[in-house]
RNA sequence: UGGGGAGUCGCCAAGCUGGUUAAGGCACCGGAUUUUGAUUCCGGCAUGCGUAGGUUCGAAUCCUACCUCCCCAGCCA
């Protein structure tokens, strides 16, 4: 294994897969690239970092979302692997906040993102900073590209420049106020920052090549008059950089030495580095300057991800808000019962490259299930509950059964469960017809009640309609589990029960996916082989036609009372069901509420 | 039909300075253990790397042509 691959402190982890990130930050460290590196403590201009010491973080990586929605699981591989690599490799994640646009960030998000991050397991220590923290730095800059002709005001309307822009075949036409003088281009931008001119009056452009074939470098507008309130700056500012300008910045200022993004920023890499080399140039950021990597962003199956389908599915009330169980947002998982520790497991097993791809659902729910596998204590649950009655069980007897927490960590103890008379049992345990291979009870079988007896199935009690409202059997009191001889009788099924006069009845909430399909508004079943590309459809509105009608059924379940002190949160297996956890909003003591985060795996399903 | 990317097993994904039996995970299929039809364990699972040619003793890796998909014409990020 390289050496870099370790992690610092000699944590166990798996050996990480390679992948071209990796590869390349490696390569990086081999050459010492960015060994020498400066860093004199804070973001900063090149004289912050010039005679400082070298930077004891190896190397730099950013999560940089904009405070404008909520985070869901396509930033979860994000933060995974900005945050994951710089663990990794000895470095440093910077979280960082990109609001340049003032029309669209609150503090709401801001609060809602970092809590999420903080959530998923990561800490950035100090390292929090936002781009509206270099406006000064970027203004700055500004003056110095028009001083050095790099830059011009720009007096044309949005359609006009449009218009000149040309298309993809056809290069731009130059701006008629192209070839003002720097003079004019700086008395022109200082007006605009004193908010002399309306929005859309002027914008400030690089000034680079009208003709080229990437349209990404046609005389970009870097600046733009926008008269709101900053959500942090206030008013101080009626001008404000473009992305495509400030992310450079941001990066540099925080001396990133990997600023990674996904693909479809890959056309404006040319300008990113277009920018920062003139800077640098001009002594206004130190050397060396970061470096843009590309990957591809997760599309998920059964789920949409894009902001805009999340909010319509909010606005319209097809959820219940943000943080549904059911909506991919990182909020919506946690209260579903997903775990961070399955997220960062989650954005292993996918790895990163850069071919568009789609994640089975089933994967991210592997994950889960893997990490509440072990860290999960078992429960009992009837969920869909039929009456069980021991016919040669006295009537006002009582037993206490010992269940373990875990069946494969003894350590977590055993909790005691009262047996009597009258049981509930799961409606799906009883048919009197069985199926082929059907093991449970069926008259004449036996069963385990499990950490109990053995029963034998004897018939079972009906209504007017036919349907089954009581189930009957005997069971055999030498097979009390635990006890001596318990096993003299082999039985195939075992199927959990709960005493009908101790268990608590209490809201459940099964949830299921979202959609019923796995791309949602692409024509579905697709012909056979066939993917959809990962873009958007056209059709605006066919994929709500896609949501699974089923995807929450609130049913009234009984549970042991041990459950019934669940602080919110706390997660649990429910023995043959799956990975329940009490709802971290509505659940309280004495009164819990169960989501259903997953179920068990099941190779039975008829 | 300009530019930038990508195509390796059902889904991901290593490998790509030519020589490996083409990693690994998920899924799936067997079988063993199991008081969860769970877990765990063992075994199986690409003569094939978008297609067609070429170079070479030898190609997923190099060359040529072609095909398919994704991204770019915001004063969004």
């Amino acid at each position: 294994m390289n050496e870099a691959r370790k992690p610092p402190s000699g944590a166990r982890r798996p050996p990480a897969q390679s992948n071209f990130i990796r590869t390349s930050i490696e390569a990086d460290l081999a050459s010492g690239k960015h060994a020498a590196r400066g860093w004199g403590g804070r973001p900063g201009a090149a004289a912050v970092h010039a005679g400082a010491a070298p930077d004891p973080a190896r190397i730099r990586t950013r999560f940089p979302p904009e405070p404008n929605g909520y985070l869901h699981i396509g930033h979860a591989k994000s933060i995974c692997l900005n945050f994951g690599l710089a663990l990794e490799y000895g470095g440093a994640c910077h979280m960082r906040f990109d609001d340049t646009n003032p029309e669209k960030e609150e503090q709401e998000y801001v609060d809602s993102i970092v809590e999420a991050v903080k959530w998923l397991g990561f800490d950035w220590g100090t390292r929090l900073y936002y781009a509206s923290d270099y406006f000064d730095f970027m203004y700055e800059a500004a003056e110095y590209l028009i001083g050095a002709k790099h830059a011009y005001v720009d007096s044309l309307s949005a359609e006009q420049m449009r218009a000149l822009r040309g298309t993809l075949t056809e290069p731009g036409k130059v701006s008629p106020y192209r070839d003002r003088t720097a003079d004019e281009n700086l008395k022109l931008f200082r007006q605009m920052r004193d908010g002399k001119f309306a929005e859309g009056e002027h914008v400030l452009r690089a000034k680079i090549d009208m003709a080229s074939p990437n349209i990404n470098l046609r005389d970009p507008a870097i600046y733009r008059v926008r008269k709101a309130a900053h959500h942090r700056t206030g008013d101080k500012w009626c001008v404000y950089p473009m992305y495509t300008y400030a992310h450079p910045i941001e990066d540099a200022l925080e001396r990133i030495t990997h600023s990674l993004c996904t693909l479809e920023f890959e056309d404006q890499r040319p300008f990113y580095d277009w920018l920062l080399e003139r800077l640098a140039d001009g002594g206004m950021l130190a050397r060396p300057l970061p470096q843009q990597i590309e990957f591809a962003r997760l599309n998920l199956t059964y789920v949409v991800l894009s902001k805009r389908k999340l909010i319509q599915l909010v606005a319209e009330g097809h959820v219940g808000g943000w943080d549904d169980p059911r909506m991919p947002t990182l909020a919506g998982a946690r209260r579903r019962g997903y775990t961070a520790e399955g997220f960062r497991l989650f954005a292993e097993r996918i790895g990163v490259a850069k071919a568009d791809s789609w994640i089975e659902y089933s994967m991210l729910e592997e994950c889960m299930r893997d990490v509440l596998n072990e860290s999960a204590q078992r429960r009992i649950a009837v969920l869909d509950p039929v009456r069980l009655v021991i016919d040669n069980y006295p009537a006002q007897r009582e037993e206490e059964c010992r269940a373990p927490n875990h069946p494969q960590k003894p350590e977590l103890g055993r909790r005691a469960v009262p047996f009597a008379r009258e049981l509930w049992i799961e409606r799906e345990d009883f048919t009197e017809s069985p199926p082929k291979g059907y093991f449970r009870l069926f008259p004449g079988n036996k069963v385990r009640l499990r950490y109990g007896y053995v029963v034998e199935c004897t018939g079972c009690e009906k209504n007017a309609q036919g349907h089954v409202i009581a189930v009957h059997c005997n069971y055999d009191p030498d097979t009390r589990s635990g006890t001596p001889g318990a096993d003299k009788v082999k039985v195939k099924g075992n199927i959990h029960w709960l005493s009908a006069r101790h268990a608590h009845p209490a809201e459940v909430r099964l949830y299921d996916r979202l959609f019923k399909v796995p791309y949602p508004g692409r024509s579905s079943p697709l012909p056979a082989g066939e993917r959809p590309g990962v873009r958007e459809d056209g059709d605006e509105h066919s994929w709500l036609g896609d949501l699974n009608p089923d995807s929450k059924r609130i049913i009234t379940a009984y549970l042991e009372s041990s459950l019934c002190d669940a602080a919110p949160e706390e997660r649990f297996q429910f023995e043959r069901h799956g990975y329940f956890v009490a709802d971290r909003v509505d659940s309280k003591r004495r009164a819990p509420v169960f989501n259903r985060a997953v179920t068990l795996r099941d190779s039975w399903t008829k």
